[in-house]
DNA sequence: CTTTAAATTGAATGCGAATGCAAATAAAAT
DNA sequence: ATTTTATTTGCATTCGCATTCAATTTAAAG
């Protein structure tokens, strides 16, 4: 049977019972501090008698350095926010780092949220899909370093983790032209979203490098409640497509339950649907969806990385570093129409 | 133009700014302390022109308290995680309390989360369908308040959020029943899960009161990943069953995804499907899947009171909250067999 | 076995804010 | 106006650990 431990033991407790001083014990807990193997021993031996482990917030008063890392994330039901998340927060911890997560819905909300950010002081922050220019700005005054995942600025410089998929767009819509689709609606995201604006430009580029009409385009906000909607706005106009291109996975996945489900179509053999991110929800099989893969693995590495080098010398500049989408074909594609 | 701040305001900056003592600015920043509105006001003053807002860190070390609570919960690819993960984020954040998060996918990894805990000094520690007897004990013997989030333990009292889906099993079994299902096989989850122990216990005592047979079982790993094999092998054996009743939802969808696309059954028609969570995912038309709720925005609205009242005074006892899941019928279940 | 250099150790100080206590001020009572 | 009482305010201390600097020990060199 445990039992309590009444107080917890400090660094004075772990001296007294070894019989050294305050600072050895100090010493003992870091690596590359001077000390001798002898003392080191007797240290350990009293630390681990009275369950002793450093007090990091002692620590990170004193080394002006907590560890914590602030994580801005949206709670709302994209997949891919908690997939970068997690990824994000293991390789943070592999660095010994840990998250301190931040959530808002509201963009009001955010002023709070940063107040708190800089109260925690947090060694640096990263911003999954999240902050925009004024939220970088502030946290660059106070000198606290700023990681933007899946997003970047556009009227200054930045510290971003980006993924291209310009060049996967294209394959994707040689894919479609080779299928033979003809009529194409665009099923985009909000029009004050710079990711959606980017994928929404690239999309009508290569569609015009094909020589292919967009007969429709109608906005969603990303989530897999908009994409019905949005499918019956599109569906509502004169040219029917014969394939939806949406700029993000949740919507497509919204699009296909509600064309499959509520408009009695098949997919693809009625309507094709591709769609951006790869999240792990596009390849179930009731999806199947062609979509363009973001290595959110090795972005979450780059961003986790480009943090903690901005943390250990923060004279360092902005830098972007750009990932490339993998065009992926999946069902929900597969069948030129006639 | 906005332009770096070079050194961080402290309470004694302030102070001197608004001609005060460090104290009158400490107390300026806490309600309920005694402090005048003229001195109040200049204080405040001082502070804006200073950008200044309380070190945390130093707050945490005098006051004994942090507002950390440290969040344990698997990164898997489970969606009823961080559907529960921002539920009790956003719910903390409104307690002026933060979430520091911790993931691990290995048993092994155990230990040194919980001593990052523990050298975090959080003040309480909200675990999702995560720890075991073992660490809670730890955390207990250590006076860090832990509830735990859709578990509980058997071997001794704590404090839980469940959510008891007996009554609501019942009903769902009872809909299976009316419809004309007599071939009943069990996806279950791990065998070391005590959710999924209770789950099958009751599943099938359920069937037992409606004189129903299971003619198979597999278990699953609770990923959508597993629900497509486990599925294999219950139809691998003698006696097809005509609905597969899962003990969770994501093996659910990866199970109507097999059947339907690998297995080319029709589902409900050839096989009927239910789940247990009602995670968001379930009710996408694709699986509009048969399934019991969990109340995940009460249960954490009751995980974070609980434990902001066991923060507040630690002479509480352990308590087990429950609440009923509500039985939800979609088309997955929604046809009467031969 | 000294002398000199290198490696350890401990005493004292500080990180930034909260708070007990005494001094000072303001308000109320006489 | 004077005393009593209630509010405010500031001083000094403390939380737990890292670190500077001087003192001490140990190893290397002579």
């Amino acid at each position: 049977m445990s039992e309590k431990l009444k107080n917890r033991a400090t660094s004075y407790d772990v001296a007294k019972l070894a019989g050294v001083s305050q600072s050895t014990v100090s010493r003992c807990f870091q690596n590359g501090a001077p000390i001798s193997g002898k003392l080191k021993e007797k240290v350990e031996t009293a630390a681990r008698e009275l369950n002793y482990q450093p007090n990091a917030i002692a620590r990170g008063l004193i080394m002006q350095r907590t560890g914590l890392i602030g994580i801005m994330v949206s709670p709302s039901i994209n997949f891919y926010y908690p997939e970068a998340l997690f990824e994000v927060t293991e390789r943070l911890s592999a660095l010994n780092l840990r998250s301190l997560l931040f959530t808002a819905r509201q963009r009001e909300d955010l002023p709070v949220l940063l107040d708190q950010l800089w109260q925690y002081q947090v060694d640096g922050v990263i911003s999954i899909s999240f902050l925009e220019e004024d939220q970088y700005e502030w946290l660059n005054d106070r000198n606290i370093p700023v990681v933007m995942f899946n997003r970047f600025l556009t009227n200054r410089s930045s510290n971003s983790v980006w993924c291209d998929t310009e060049p996967a767009i294209n394959e994707l819509v040689a894919h479609l032209a080779e299928q033979g689709h003809e009529r194409i609606a665009v099923l985009a995201g909000p029009e004050t979203s710079m990711v959606n604006l980017i994928r929404t430009a690239n999309i009508e580029k290569a569609l015009e490098a094909h020589n292919l009409m967009m007969v429709s385009k109608a906005n969603g906000d990303f989530l897999h409640a908009s994409g019905g909607p949005a499918l019956r706005e599109i569906m509502a106009s004169d040219t029917k497509p014969s394939v939806v291109i949406s700029t993000n996975d949740m919507m497509a996945l919204g699009a296909i339950d509600e064309a499959r489900y509520r408009l009695n179509l098949s997919v693809p053999e009625d309507i094709a649907f591709t769609g951006i991110d790869g999240i792990n929800a596009a390849g179930f099989f009731s999806y199947d969806l062609t979509t363009i893969r973001q290595p959110i693995d090795r972005m979450a590495e780059a961003a986790v990385t480009m943090l903690a080098e901005r943390i250990e010398d923060p004279s360092l500049t902005d830098e972007k570093r750009t990932f490339s989408g993998t065009f992926i074909t999946g069902e929900s594609s597969m069948f030129s129409p006639r």
